[in-house]
DNA sequence: CTTGGCACTCAGAGGAGAAGAGTGCCAGAT
DNA sequence: ATCTGGCACTCTTCTCCTCTGAGTGCCAAG
């Protein structure tokens, strides 16, 4: 249906669009690539290719431009993935290198990921249903208030006051806090609600209205509404990159939570990156633009993800490597703090 | 020099600019304010007023459009703060009374500020320098680490991991974490090397060595590196405010932290909002916008700054007045909880 | 000091024309 | 069967021009 030259001519064309930003035309092709053919053979194949929907013009005396089923079939099949160089590897083991704490990695790694891709980064803090509890303490800070603080083995730190209604002695608190340890150390997330069902038949019956406070404030916080925190970096690069009308919309969908969640989206691919194109985004107001996205985490196992957001005309090979590179690196200095 | 009717003019040039956007024009002027004089009359006061420097003309012949110096004199002597409406002191209220912790009142607020000002929020963490320590914990998260926490009376808790570097026991770690507390409960961050100057004294020999690694960490990372954490939201707003050429210096200066925090400034004037216009912002690509800033916390003192970010042709007297209530609010919120 | 009148300036809108890039198609060459 | 050169055609875009209208500054009279 396509054969080698039509493909070299689509994947020609998509390097000169995301290069020069401008439609390309048969001339232009045949003197920027060697393609051995003059350019009205390259015209006739430009003609299957559009009507076939890779390519399109912007209006009829113009040049070719690739559509979304274009960069697809690019990213798909015409391209691969380009390694960092080895700079630029350099640049990103110091940068995360001198990380202090989970806060730092994450914020490090969102500037690094924009200034690398010179797009927009955004990264999510690892998630806590995939994580398991290291710590857990209960510090009292006033009369009738308690700070339950959790420490997941991703590093983060949750925190949650707690309102007790009535005076508690040190003891309990004591008593409570190695209790819950004890249950929960390696604990993961998600299993909290099993393990910690029948707590409160362990506890003393004087202590029990402190246990199952506690208990209700542990599991709401940390279970149900564990929000998955996120953020991004690199904004001004939009403007750089004028997409159109939409910048309005793309900065409004980068300001809500939600949306920026189902962009990361869920990893379809168990290689690792994700690559969303266009049209094929979640989101009215990010028609233009394109999502390149991986999961990373301490060791094999995935707690979050992590990406980049550009117009779709952006340089896939080069954002893919940088992205997956990065992931790399980040899982890595997790898995070693 | 200037007489009333000259303020007048200024007063009604800064009102129809900021809604219109446009320059206006002596004609315009006596048609939507009645200043009972004719356009003529307007005319010469006008040539006073750009002689003077307080507005000025795009081109020939356009309208005349306040300058700098202009929104100066309008913010200081001809213009009222504008009280909120009924309705959205209520919304404030509510909003921010779901909040369930610090990081919560934070985001809300910034979320609060953008909506109602329809214009970019910056809010500034409650600074751990003006904040007291309410506890510190210490907690062994493996062989060799430990992380310390330490809690403000501001709700902020801040954490940081320490590598002992020797195995430590139970006892020891208990012992120096009541002597801590001992020591820091209810201490104002900026005494705290005062304070631990001497520790090392007061603790068994066999452990002064993780004493003193102990105490290192913590003046460093709350003294020291006191990072002042700042977000910012309603950024989609930039959009809207087209600000000439300048929307992407005005995103990048957004991303740095260090511009930001210059930004909100300090409180030169005691009674509380602060308002930069234009050139007189520290930054350079921030000439084309302005800044309205206040310091807020619970009780009178500040303990940190929030504030909203437009062009310079704002609604100043509506945008202080939002800034103000929202700063009220939080304070009444932090100091509630 | 204010007012009406008047000449002047200049940005912006709208249109015509020329230039140029790129296409589609066809007939001939390989 | 495929490629190629040529050619007519289509549009966008750039430039140049004119025209319009808002707004001004200045002046002489009230």
């Amino acid at each position: 249906m396509l054969d080698d030259r039509k493909l070299a001519v689509l994947r020609a064309i998509v390097e000169d669009y995301v290069s020069t930003h401008e439609p390309v035309g048969s001339k232009a092709l045949v003197d920027r690539h060697n393609l051995g053919v003059s350019p009205a053979t390259i015209r006739n194949d430009m003609a299957v290719l559009e009507e076939q929907g890779y390519i399109a013009q912007p209006h009829t005396s113009a040049g070719r431009v690739p559509t979304d089923k274009g960069y697809r079939l690019f990213v798909d099949r015409l391209s691969t993935i380009k390694p960092l160089s080895a700079a630029e590897r350099r640049a990103i083991e110091t940068f995360l290198a001198n990380a202090y704490d989970l806060d730092d990695v994450v914020s490090r790694t969102v500037r690094l990921l924009a200034q690398l891709t010179r797009q927009v980064a955004v990264v999510q803090y690892p998630s806590l249903t995939r994580s398991s509890v290291r710590h857990v303490e209960l510090v009292p800070i006033a009369a009738q208030r308690l700070l339950l603080v959790v420490i997941t083995n991703t590093g983060r730190v949750e925190q949650r006051a707690i309102e007790t209604h009535e005076d508690v002695s040190d003891e309990a608190i004591a008593h409570l806090r190695a209790l819950l340890n004890a249950r929960l150390d390696g604990c993961w997330l998600t299993d909290v609600p099993d393990v910690m069902a029948d707590l409160t038949e362990h506890v003393p019956v004087g202590e029990r209205p402190l246990a199952a406070t506690v208990l209700s404030v542990l599991l709401e916080s940390l279970v149900e509404k564990h929000e998955e925190k996120i953020i991004i970096g690199g904004a001004a690069n939009l403007a750089r990159a004028d997409l159109s009308q939409s910048l309005r919309d793309v900065l409004e969908a980068l300001e809500e939570q939600v949306v920026l969640m189902r962009l990361l989206g869920e990893a379809e691919n168990p290689s690792g990156l994700t690559v969303r194109i266009g049209t094929e985004n979640p989101h009215e107001g990010l028609r233009t633009t394109s999502v390149v996205a991986t999961g990373y985490g301490a060791g094999d196992q995935a707690v979050a993800r992590l990406g980049v957001l550009g117009p779709t005309r952006m340089d896939y090979p080069g954002t893919m490597g940088a992205v997956r590179a990065v992931a790399r690196y980040v899982g890595q200095i997790l898995a070693g703090s």
